[in-house]
DNA sequence: ATACCGATTAACT
DNA sequence: GTTAATCGGTATA
């Protein structure tokens, strides 16, 4: 009768497969590698008393001191960026137009604030939770589209920022599913025009023909 | 103390 | 394709 219920209550995908990521993960020195590895991995929020999760498939990442396009570029400390320079594994969440919380994934050792920002996941699990954070219903292709929305639709903010994703509250799992090489697609970052030359690079990595994945035909085309 | 602006989104035309 | 919304972070005075 209790397995019953169980049963019901956590129908969806074997989460108990999953395995969660681990510090070497993290501590990995390339950054544009880690962005491009954590496409197929599953970013599981416990808030609020809700189990959310979503199959992540776009990434951008950002690298630190050297790129024109992150918070940390030059070396730069603020108290909002302080976050960045701690080691892999930890969470930096920042608000962005006075209205977007945007959840990134800090990585390499302590010192070096290499950052990976996750732009859009494939609902999994809790979409009632994750559409009524949304103001959608639950079947919306936009429920995970845009790093805005899924930092709303997890129900991460900047009070999450500074969090390990070691521990219960928020974190990043592996339960196996793989996207070969010519599923994805690397293009320029989106919205850092500012950045000179490095709006140029490569950085963005998407899961081609994925429903949630932001931004426009062209800029989902470059190569 | 004040001014400027953004790693965006949704609702328009 | 265009644009308003909206406010913390950061730089400047």
């Amino acid at each position: 009768m209790i397995y019953a219920c169980l049963a019901i209550l956590q129908p969806a995908p074997d989460i108990y497969a999953m395995r969660k990521l681990e510090p070497d993960f993290y501590l990995q020195t390339d950054v544009t590698q880690i962005a491009r590895q954590l496409l197929g991995k599953v970013l599981h929020t416990w808030l609020q008393g809700q189990h959310c999760a979503g199959r992540i498939v776009e990434t951008e990442a950002y690298a630190g001191a050297t790129d024109r396009a992150s918070h940390a570029y030059g070396q730069r400390r603020t108290a909002r960026t302080e976050v960045m320079y701690a080691a892999g594994g930890t969470a930096y969440v920042y608000l962005c137009y006075g209205i977007h919380h945007l959840f990134n994934v800090v990585t390499h050792q302590a010192g070096t604030p290499h950052a990976v920002l996750i732009r859009a996941i494939e609902p999994l699990l809790g979409q009632d939770t994750m559409s009524r954070r949304r103001g959608m219903v639950a079947t919306d292709v936009r429920l995970g589209r845009g790093p805005g929305s899924v930092a709303q639709a997890l129900g991460i903010h900047t009070a999450h920022s500074g969090y390990s994703l070691l521990g219960h509250d928020i974190w990043i799992a592996d339960d196996g599913h793989i996207y070969p090489d010519n599923a994805i697609l690397a293009t320029p970052r989106i919205g850092v025009d500012y950045a000179g030359d490095d709006a140029l690079l490569p950085y963005r990595f998407i899961v081609k023909n994925s429903p949630s994945i932001s931004g426009t035909k062209r800029q989902n085309s470059h190569a």
